[in-house]
DNA sequence: CCCGCTTATGCAACTAGTTGCATAAAGGTG
DNA sequence: CACCTTTATGCAACTAGTTGCATAAGCGGG
């Protein structure tokens, strides 16, 4: 249940519209938490049904017309609650690392391609944080805000960097695997 | 739609009741790929249904009874087909970055004492994952078969030397911020 | 002024995962 | 043997996220 804490966040940082919210869960957001527009709508009028946000009054609230929102007490209380409330680390579910574990049973053909693909998406993806770090954060920008985001920044900066240089091993891995000849993986039964 | 071809890759490790796949969800499969008995079961009966695989012929089979799986032919062309084909890496979701970001707007009461919480979890899994590698991956072990298994172990260990570095970082961080003096949060617009 | 494009909001149906509980057999204990 | 716990399987309802499409205003040509 983060969605709804997400978009609190978003809101206090800067009021906004459904869809400025869906550009900014495009970016910053997002690279942590991403959200479709429709989930964002949806949720949005959760929050204003329960009067934690309010829609900002406008001249001509009509459909197609955007309508910005804003955090009422009780949303940034609960924001707050939720902050502070112990969490478990959820386990993780990774894509990837199933399908190379798969590899190991049926074998490695096709994989390969996918996964040097993945190895130029991280690597686009690490370049990025670079430049918003660069931008966002350079020496001496470092209230105790600047200090958090930062620490949020850091984080996708050094993920960014354990998906590359693992991609790489696994990679360098493949190139020294013998050709699967058919057989090479022992046939696991099947009926 | 990975659950099924995480069963698939299971069971052609080793034929397995729900049971035994629910236990071993629980150990090595289920570190990068979690998943809870009832799931389990229910996908047991679509691969069984969709013939991909079967049960098992038992003496007397019974509710109550151990009821053992093998894949067939077709289950396993699938995990092949689904191994090789390409898929874009899924956006991550992750919560302690998602509060850390809410945490510079509405304050870090109650949040440190989590994150300190967590560096312990994740310093505990770090350490079970080094042991699984002592056991299972001695000096020598390094058929085709064992790099590829042995490269899944290596990214949750890294990953896991990630976080623990991560929230040690973290957690200096929180120490030499300045008290939240209530205030210093500069209280985004509530009405 | 009608056509198509962009902006903006939203519903409905579907898929995946979670939570809570039910059922039944097996095996031990008083 | 009546009761309790453990093993093993499973249904039903719910929550969260995804996909596909609908609606409507504004705006710029031809």
């Amino acid at each position: 249940m983060s969605l709804p804490h997400a978009i609190l966040t978003a809101l206090l940082e800067k009021p906004s519209s459904g869809l400025e919210l869906t550009r900014r869960f495009d970016r910053s957001i997002g690279y942590f938490w991403s959200a479709t527009h429709q989930q964002i709508y949806r949720e949005l009028g959760r929050l204003e049904a329960g009067g934690l946000i309010r829609a900002l009054p406008s001249e001509h609230p009509a459909r197609g017309q955007k309508k910005a929102y804003e955090v009422l007490r009780a949303g940034r209380d609960e924001l707050a609650r939720w902050t502070a409330a112990s969490q478990d680390p959820k386990p993780m579910r990774d894509v990837t690392l199933l399908r190379l574990r798969a590899a190991a049973v049926v074998g490695t053909e096709g994989l390969h391609a996918d996964l040097r693909r993945h190895r130029e998406l991280h690597g686009r993806q690490l370049e990025e944080y670079r430049e918003i770090e660069r931008r966002d954060f350079p020496p001496g920008k470092d209230g105790p805000q600047d200090r958090l985001r930062h620490l949020v920044l850091r984080a996708g900066i050094d993920l960014e960097t354990f998906w590359t240089q693992w991609l790489d091993h696994a990679l360098s891995e493949f190139e020294s695997l013998p050709e699967p000849d058919e057989g090479e993986w022992p046939g696991a039964r099947t009926a």
